[in-house]
DNA sequence: TGTACATCAGTGAACGCGCGTTCACTGATGTAC
DNA sequence: TGTACATCAGTGAACGCGCGTTCACTGATGTAC
């Protein structure tokens, strides 16, 4: 679940007992994320919620900001599988660079299709707080993602025909990462009509590479 | 300034004396805004920033939430102006595809370079709050700008190489519209490199007409 | 040009509510011998 | 196998702080005659 001993935490679970009942409140806090967010979100309902009470929360969380870095760091650590399970580090290799933005972006699909909830209320953190620690944890995502499919695209620099091929990786990929999370953590809010999965994921592929120029591109057909 | 008798006001000022009150507090609240968010921001500051009384603020506005609204409603209204001046009806009529992105991407950032500290709370309260009235606001900027544009994007229609224009279109502007809106808000706040103002409406427009896939882009020269 | 009155505008101390946090206490689990 | 003790885990009523909001009051501006 959580490193080592993060300073969030009054202390460790030593017993299952305990775990569970820390399990139920990020739990509860997550499921209530998805209606409300963070500031609004009391402490009161989140124990009741979870069936245990306010002082077994205190017992292992420092303070409200506590449980959002908690579901900070449970998010983060699930992050981590995906990427390293999906992005193995000889993945890219060779490949072309439709390829490998295609599977860039159907990555970001799947981080940003769930527990959208959480990842709401750690945006707006990100964007609040005085605290960086919320900014920095959403940062080392970027940091992990961006330096390997930048590498990837580069070795395929003679497919890209935008004059400066690493000004357009860097804008090409955050316009996909802005849109993609944009579009699935606060469209729904809006109430606009939703995309489908895989056209979205389709159409800011053939947006990022039709925008570095690929040669390849050129000539193929849509839809 | 505002329109004829808003609802998050008491009262609208009646002398210049409390219409000048009234516009320090504003100020004042903008000014405060550009280094912390509205939850952060307190009524005691803003009025003492202002040089006037807590009971002066409840003199002139419902509540807490009255301030922002008032600011919004201020930096709609220059909206407006900004878009009914820069867009006359016949302003894009029989130009090519390209142009009208840069026009419609020019205006984009001008929109967002300023008013920073409103802008970035006006948007974050249209994604934390019950009140839908944010979000209306923010819907309704949208709701006279893409149309336009996608009527005169419509009109270059065999200019356009996308299997698909209107989905194109929709999504290409949403696209150029977030990046903007997020690296124009968002990015100094994470200290990354900025881009410089001209790089990036060249390069944002440039993403939108390639996704377009305009015949007339297909041997240009890029920088 | 002056006087009386109504309304507008502003003051700031005091209030009060909501919610995060504490704390004195009870019960459960583990360990030593 | 049982007893004693230490630590872990959980309870929920009470507290208290911060900040939005009220309110009784003073002063300024406008208007009628």
């Amino acid at each position: 679940m959580s490193a080592s001993s993060p300073e969030y935490l009054i202390q460790q679970p030593q017993q299952n007992r305990s775990r569970a009942t820390m399990e139920q409140i990020l739990d509860a806090a997550a499921e209530i994320l998805e209606i409300k967010n963070f500031e609004t979100l009391t402490i009161s309902e989140v124990v009741e919620k979870a069936g245990t009470s306010v002082g077994a929360f205190y017992g292992r969380f420092r303070d409200k900001e506590a449980l959002l870095h908690a579901l900070d760091a449970r998010f983060f650590a699930d992050f981590e599988q995906g990427f390293f399970q999906l992005l193995a580090p000889s993945r890219w290799q060779g490949k072309s660079a439709a390829y490998i933005i295609q599977d860039a972006c159907r990555f970001l699909f799947a981080v940003y299709n769930r527990q959208k909830g959480v990842l709401r209320s750690l945006n707006l953190k990100a964007r609040l707080e005085n605290d960086p620690a919320f900014r920095k944890r959403e940062q080392r995502a970027w940091d992990e993602l961006f330096p390997l499919l930048q590498a990837a695209l580069l070795a395929c620099k003679d497919e890209i025909r935008h004059p400066n091929p690493p000004l357009a990786i860097r804008l090409g990929f955050q316009q996909m990462f802005f849109s993609m999370r944009e579009i699935l953590l606060w469209e729904p809010l809006r109430g606009s009509a939703p995309y489908d999965s895989e056209v979205l994921i389709k159409e800011l592929s053939r947006a990022f590479f039709a925008y570095l120029r690929l040669a390849s591109e050129e000539n193929a057909n849509g839809e």
